[in-house]
DNA sequence: ATCCCGAGGG
DNA sequence: CCCTCTGGAT
């Protein structure tokens, strides 16, 4: 089958079963988003959206959260992956925020990247769904479910190298919906270790399929 | 035991 | 490239 035409396929598909896709993370704002996405990382977001009312009801602005310590932060957060490091990663967002863009979210990769706790991923998931730009955000569902279904080559090693990829081949107006429709596949379907491969309209295409392995 | 919408540092 | 961080769900 030609590239295209795979391409073709999977987003026939997802558009059938997922006609809305979009995050679910709980947020009001660009500044609630950010926090939330930081606190994502190796996390459900259920659990991320449990903790952050009471941290959006206290800490509603860059200004707040910025005078306040990693250590009042850590409480607020503690029940999430790495509270430590993601409580100093709040606060010194929040400061740069402040001091560097005038306690507005900055909408290029350059800018965003330099937050603290901000990599490439978040990054990406900021300018797509608070800027609509037409970035791909890898994470461990897009990574997994874009190379079980064959849509990168197994030379695309790295996020960076399938980010890439996936931008060159899908259609730019697609790009932030076909985003989540990976993420929702790989979260509720192509889960990483018990894939429901019999409920994968997709699993035609998958060479892993019925020879289930974990990981990649 | 392995994974969850990773980032920072060496 | 590697390692650390390090809570909760399965």
């Amino acid at each position: 089958m030609r590239k295209q035409e795979l391409y073709n396929k999977v987003i026939e598909y997802f558009q059938a079963t997922m006609p809305v896709a979009e995050t679910e993370l709980h947020y009001s704002n660009p500044f609630e988003l950010l926090i939330a996405v930081i606190l994502s990382a190796q996390c459900t977001d259920k659990r991320v959206n449990m903790i952050t009312p009471p941290l959006f009801r206290d800490f509603p602005t860059p200004e707040s959260l910025a005078a306040s310590t990693p250590e009042v932060i850590f409480e607020y957060i503690r029940s999430v992956s790495y509270p430590n490091n993601k409580a100093k990663h709040l606060v010194g967002m929040a400061q740069m925020l402040v001091k560097d863009f005038q306690s507005e979210v900055p909408d290029t990769l350059e800018q965003l990247i330099k937050l603290p706790g901000v990599g490439r991923k978040t990054a990406n998931v900021i300018q797509s769904v608070v800027f609509n730009k037409a970035t791909m955000a890898v994470d461990t569902h897009v990574f997994r479910v874009s190379h079980r279904i064959g849509l990168v080559p197994k030379t695309c090693t790295t996020p960076l190298a399938t980010e890439k990829h996936l931008v060159k081949h899908i259609p730019e107006a697609l790009i932030p919906t076909a985003h989540h429709w990976l993420i929702l596949h790989g979260r509720y379907v192509c889960t990483a270790r018990s894939p429901k491969c019999s409920e994968c309209g997709l699993n035609g295409l998958c060479k892993e399929s019925l020879k289930i392995k974990p990981g990649i």
